[in-house]
DNA sequence: AGACAAGCCTGTACGC
DNA sequence: TGCGTACAGGCTTGTC
């Protein structure tokens, strides 16, 4: 989505601006966020974990998080426009950016500042981003060392490392070979460094690939084009298939609330 | 009809 | 007391 934005609308002037949706802009007022994007040029798109971030001229952000069910679509106007479209950016260019949410979960806001890090000052919390930055075995060690959650939660919690969802991390466990209810702090160096690997190729493969559309077909690209990564799953919505690596049938189990796949004999 | 999926926040309970 | 952690509930709608 981020490679999207760059290439579609960077350097482009917002040229109008409309919040009909409800919760969609909720940590300012409509009126407040159409006022700091009106006559802005779009200068850089960036992202931090599952965070969208696009540069504007006068130094704030727009930031994006589609959570659930959200989708950014880059259109015509004069498209039809689909069922729960919260909010519509008109560019220079005669296209439109639209927020699309059935679950209303996503939001959209303009961070005015910076904080040290570089982000805005509302992301200062969330954990290193491990495809911008190196997650070496030691940095991610110490992150999970004393840690007596499971591998599973921890790779899920934003605040350790940021931009890793229920379907990646069942992805990154079965390719580092790891149960996901092993706790976070037990892992030997080498499980460290299969991890940290695991993290790195799986999410970088899925970025290539241009993410996972289930079957709902929630995620899409901004054209609405869907997805490549999910041909690629190891374990995820696969329960009761063989594992393919090594042929034993995969399990879903429930663990931190969430449905967790693995295969039970490869992941120790 | 109703469970379920997802991300993330909040509230509460618990062990150390 | 206070921290880290675990777990449940809430938000929401389309799908099975």
């Amino acid at each position: 989505m981020r490679r999207g934005l760059e290439r579609a609308v960077i350097g482009r002037r917002v040229d109008g601006v409309v919040v009909t949706g409800k919760r969609t802009v909720r940590r300012q007022s409509p009126d407040d966020f159409v006022t700091a994007l009106s006559g802005r040029k779009l200068s850089e798109a960036g992202r931090h974990g599952k965070f969208l971030l696009v540069g504007l001229d006068d130094g704030a952000t727009l930031v994006a998080h589609l959570r659930m069910s959200g989708q950014l679509l880059l259109t015509s106007p004069a498209s039809p426009l689909p069922a729960h479209t919260h909010v519509r950016i008109g560019l220079d260019d005669g296209t439109e950016l639209r927020f699309v949410d059935p679950r209303t979960f996503g939001e959209l806001f303009v961070a005015a500042g910076h904080g040290p890090s570089g982000l805005p000052v509302e992301l200062a919390a969330l954990g290193v981003d491990p495809v911008r930055e190196r997650l070496t075995p030691a940095r991610l060690a110490r992150l999970l060392a004393g840690r007596r959650t499971s591998l599973k939660a921890a790779l899920l919690d934003q605040h350790l490392i940021a931009g890793i969802g229920n379907l990646y991390a069942d992805e990154i466990l079965h390719r580092a070979r790891l149960r996901p209810d092993r706790a976070a702090g037990s892992l030997d160096a080498d499980e460290s460094r299969r991890l940290a690997r695991s993290i790195r190729a799986v999410l970088e493969r899925a970025v290539e690939l241009r993410g996972s559309s289930l079957r709902d077909a929630r995620y899409v690209d901004l054209a609405g084009e869907l997805g490549d990564y999910q041909r690629r799953h190891a374990v995820y919505g696969r329960a009761g298939e063989p594992c393919r690596r090594c042929g034993t049938p995969v399990e879903r189990a429930r663990l931190a609330g969430r449905s967790a796949h693995f295969c039970p004999s490869c992941q120790r």
